[in-house]
DNA sequence: CCTATTTAGTTGACTATGCAACAATATATC
DNA sequence: GATATATTGTTGCATAGTCAACTAAATAGG
């Protein structure tokens, strides 16, 4: 194994946090500004909506979001009180509760999704071009096989 | 210009993104657990040794860091209280004051740096073979090139 | 069946950060 | 040179997140 990255492989990490950096700040602010909707929360109604019934554990939201437990208790709580989501008993574990997306944050999502595409675009894919795709796609693949091996979970 | 993301590119943006987080975390694990150094604190060290004289202006360090003043100032008071840096008045400018690198931050800064990069490598550079560095790095160039142009400012 | 362990979510205390308002100083304009 | 404006860093208050300890409920082992 290789153990120290050369000039290239180092200057190729800098750039990737500093696109991370740009192409996220630009994305929050725009959806912030057009839609008052941080990337936090548009992540959990996208979450919700591409769930069986809109709905999710605490848990499972956790799991997705790469947030504690306790950091979701508190975002579902504000996003309650926004109206967005709410929570419901779960029939089958008394522990547990679900998030239910609530039609007014399905009209949220809906509203922000267009700008939120429209961002990834302007911000991103629009620079990837048709030869880049690929390759980047193997290595981020690559990325993702070779930590999850020994990745870590978030959490208490 | 495209308006709309294919499959491709959108999972190449979710993949951009699971890859981040997955990375960073590590990063961030490790670095913590073997040398007690948070990733911010690590990277005001990096950036004063760099500097000449290894001070830099608080005002600097915000733009570096990508952080607000009032953050850097809060950093530097726990940075200082650790003993890893110490402010200095400015004699040209009674307003600005420099924040050295001590002694102590040097040693802490020669102690992390191989954890981090040997980290970087781990789970980042390894994975990109040969024929995917030089799309990757033209890739970020022109996303960095794009967004600078209509770049906005961080802070207050 | 009981008891021990595990799991789901909540809460308290803390950390890290941002924004707006501020004091001190520097710079620009007339 | 006097006054208006801009800039540097700090502070109070608010937000969003973590971890550790907790309660309630479910599951496993005997």
């Amino acid at each position: 194994m290789i153990e120290v990255p050369n000039d290239v492989q180092m200057s190729a990490w800098r750039s990737f946090l500093e696109v991370h950096s740009a192409v996220i700040k630009a994305l929050e602010t725009e959806l912030m500004e057009e839609q008052g909707l941080s990337l936090t929360w548009y992540d959990v109604l996208t979450h919700l909506s591409e769930a069986e019934g809109s709905r999710l554990q605490h848990q499972a939201l956790a799991g997705s979001l790469l947030l504690s437990r306790s950091g979701v208790t508190r975002l579902v709580d504000r996003m309650a009180d926004a109206g967005l989501v709410r929570r419901e008993a779960s029939p089958e574990d008394r522990r547990a509760s679900y998030v239910v997306m609530t039609p007014q944050g399905r009209d949220a999502l809906d509203r922000a999704s267009p700008v939120h595409v429209r961002g990834i675009v302007r911000h991103f894919t629009r620079y990837l071009g048709s030869g880049d795709v690929l390759g980047l796609q193997r290595f981020f693949s690559r990325v993702l096989q070779g930590e999850s091996e020994n990745g870590r979970q978030i959490g208490d």
